[in-house]
DNA sequence: TAGATTGTTAATCGATTAACAATC
DNA sequence: TAGATTGTTAATCGATTAACAATC
């Protein structure tokens, strides 16, 4: 069963404010100690994340796990049950382009593991640093990129190349064959229609936390 | 008028969505080329982005900026506006713990200059990197960050140290008078009730990717 | 059994989109 | 003037929350 054809799918779409709920869910769940005990109320963990339990239930309903009345969830199936669901338990392999300080926090981030994302190979245009490697990850030239990645099966392409050079990148990514980009760039790529663009700014994150601060946001 | 008292305050909240489209917009405006018309409509700015026109209307009526009929908005007043609206022409001061990868990417990030965002001061407990300077910023051990922080008057402080640090470091920043941390590890803080958190969760940040790519999101 | 907790169906709320009046 | 575009008011849509029935 490969990725795209886990639980989830078959059932009604996902929606993301719930995906985006699950990894809280999941760092929660195994962040509690061995002494805590092994049954846990949806109660208890809306209370502990500061969230409404009803939005607990139904987020946790949507993977393969269920709380029986009166005692709640099994704390290890469901812990299991949203790695499933999130599709941790398949790798995903990625190649990341731009090998700077941001290209290189992400190639040493040990974290990745746990959710199974692997970043495969990395590419630059400093001949200093082509050749080299940055831990197990290869640094190669970016005119290897089109040849290698069709081989390779990678779908996923990460940049972190200043903003210039992201189209010209982001070109060669699709080219490539890679059906998702996770730009970490502030530029507005171009892309085909079935391509994915995620885009990852720094700037808009420091922009909504400095106007929670300033009391400017609705909620917060 | 300090950054709490700008526009967007006297009127009504603002919603958070509506503030992640605002550098979006700004962005686009500013890569816009110089020979393109000075005066720009909602509709082009919506086909563009591929937002709906009346979403961009709706969301650039919250700055101060105002459109004309028939013939759209002026482009630097509107940049201008959007701008004051986001106070990137304010300065907001941050301190960054933990001078790791990471750390060293945002301290070296020439983006945050144009949103007014400045950190005057990392800390870190390597010996080996205190007394140093990366770029611009001292690097200091974590403990003159108590002392140090409420003599700078600084209110924002970034965590980029290991998870099993983080609740440590969030404790020294609310005793040293930060009101929002901007959390980059996976752990979830305890603050006090005045205190801003915003998770930065690159985990998170990677489902969402795979999910989309997966077609497991609903909208995508 | 009684009480606690799940899971579902209905109500509320906010954001997006559509319809339209105002205006240049 | 006629046509295009803004800005606002109303309708739709989806997510969150409340109410409640099911069940252990």
């Amino acid at each position: 069963m490969s990725k795209s054809e886990s639980k989830a799918i078959g059932n009604c779409p996902v929606p993301e404010s719930t995906l985006r709920r699950m990894p809280i869910y999941l760092q929660y769940l195994q962040q509690l100690s061995p002494q805590d005990t092994d049954l846990i109320s949806a109660a208890t963990i809306a209370k502990d994340l500061d969230f409404n339990p009803v939005q607990v239930r139904k987020d946790l309903a949507m993977t393969e796990a269920s709380g029986r009345p009166k005692t709640g969830y099994k704390r290890r199936e469901l812990l299991v049950a949203i790695e499933n669901f999130l599709g941790y338990n398949k790798t995903d392999e990625a190649l990341l382009v731009g090998v700077g300080r941001l290209g290189q926090a992400l190639l040493s981030y040990e974290g990745f593991v746990k959710c199974g994302f692997n970043i495969v190979v990395a590419f630059d245009n400093d001949p200093q640093k082509i050749g080299t490697a940055y831990g197990d990850t290869e640094i190669m030239s970016i005119a290897k990129l089109e040849n290698l990645a069709p081989r390779l099966g990678v779908k996923i392409g990460i940049i972190t190349v200043p903003g210039g050079a992201a189209q010209t990148v982001a070109d060669c990514m699709v080219q490539a064959g890679i059906v998702g980009i996770w730009n970490f760039t502030s530029i507005k790529l171009q892309v085909p229609e079935h391509v994915v663009v995620q885009d990852e700014n720094i700037t808009t994150s420091f922009t909504v936390l400095a106007a929670r601060v300033n009391g400017m946001l609705q909620h917060a």
